[in-house]
DNA sequence: ACGGCTCTGCTATAGTGTAACGTCCTGCCG
DNA sequence: CGGCAGGACGTTACACTATAGCAGAGCCGT
């Protein structure tokens, strides 16, 4: 695993082996299923997998495509209500700004998540960062708000994109 | 106008007399549309007047049925040019995580923003944190990532509303 | 076996966003 | 003035994203 974890690590490293990736990511969603007492269907396990297919952020219908390989096409309906069980899971999250799906590499415990996103490769990264949540608390303290999820997502280039032009 | 500026303000009065609020944004909107040699037609005129019609986010399709009141109800293409516009402008933002759109306070100056939104009234807030946007941008930096553009929606509860539950 | 529950499949429909093409209007140049 | 280029708007059609509601299958405690 190379996703960070809040000190130093940074984004995925292109030369990975990436079949160690998703089976850690399976591993870990059966023991935090186990644990919790719900059920990592046959389903639901094919989902997670495809979702960690790459480090990029998958659309829906793209899961549904693929879940649909062979004769009877998956629904709509299908494919959202294994992405629900895993959202509440917390074994992904979604990207708002994309309408889609990125595995989450620590599901063992609640966190609040900040996601890098290479407008380049699409790769995404998702930090855990004390800094920024610091300063979003006292923020929403000052205006009195009552802060219970916080959305940051952060679009740019990873470093291996950094040449190419800002974000097209 | 009561949104806050960065410093210690708050959300929006309750009991505030809204008019002059949609006065004000159009009064700046017609500045820097005039300062930067671009047309605010009538349309788009309108469609900014909807969109402060209140401090929550609007949905392009309410703005849509607001806009064809009359007889020739407008067409998705209309209201979503003019938004691309206001956008471009800096005169809206648009909220991801409710795929809807609000007035920006500050239009004539470019700026990184962050949105308080409320689960119970609705209303949404903007702030210019600049501690937010140190700790993001030290983040990024220390992951080597060239950040272009921070989403950064925070929900919860407003003042007001700080009673009812968390966020159902 | 029974009754309750969850999971899945299915149909249909709601909600969100764009592509592509044509027309009109406006400002500009000859 | 006449023609022209570009921008703004109308219209049609379509793509993509997501949910409601109901029916059948499987699991499980009693
Ligand atoms: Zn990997
Ligand atoms: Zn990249
Ligand atoms: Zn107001
Ligand atoms: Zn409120």
């Amino acid at each position: 695993m190379n996703t960070t974890r809040g000190d130093k690590p940074a984004f995925h490293d292109g030369g990975h082996e990436h079949q160690s990736c998703i089976e850690d990511a399976l591993a870990r969603a059966d023991d935090v299923c186990r644990e919790r007492g719900v059920r990592l269907t046959p389903l639901r396990r094919r989902v997670l997998e495809l979702v960690w297919s790459s480090h990029r952020a998958v659309k829906a219908y793209d899961l549904l495509a693929a879940l649909g390989d062979a004769v009877g096409a998956a629904k709509p309906p299908t494919v959202y209500r294994a992405l629900e069980f895993l959202m509440a899971q917390g074994l992904v999250h979604r990207i708002d700004s994309l309408n889609a799906f990125v595995g989450c590499p620590q599901p063992d415990h609640r966190h609040s998540a900040q996601f890098l996103i290479c407008g380049g490769c699409g790769d995404v990264s998702e930090l855990n960062a004390a800094s920024i949540d610091r300063a979003v608390a006292d923020q929403a303290a000052d205006s009195d708000f009552a802060l219970s999820r916080s959305i940051i997502e952060l679009h740019g280039r990873c470093p291996r994109c950094a040449t190419l032009p800002p974000t097209p």
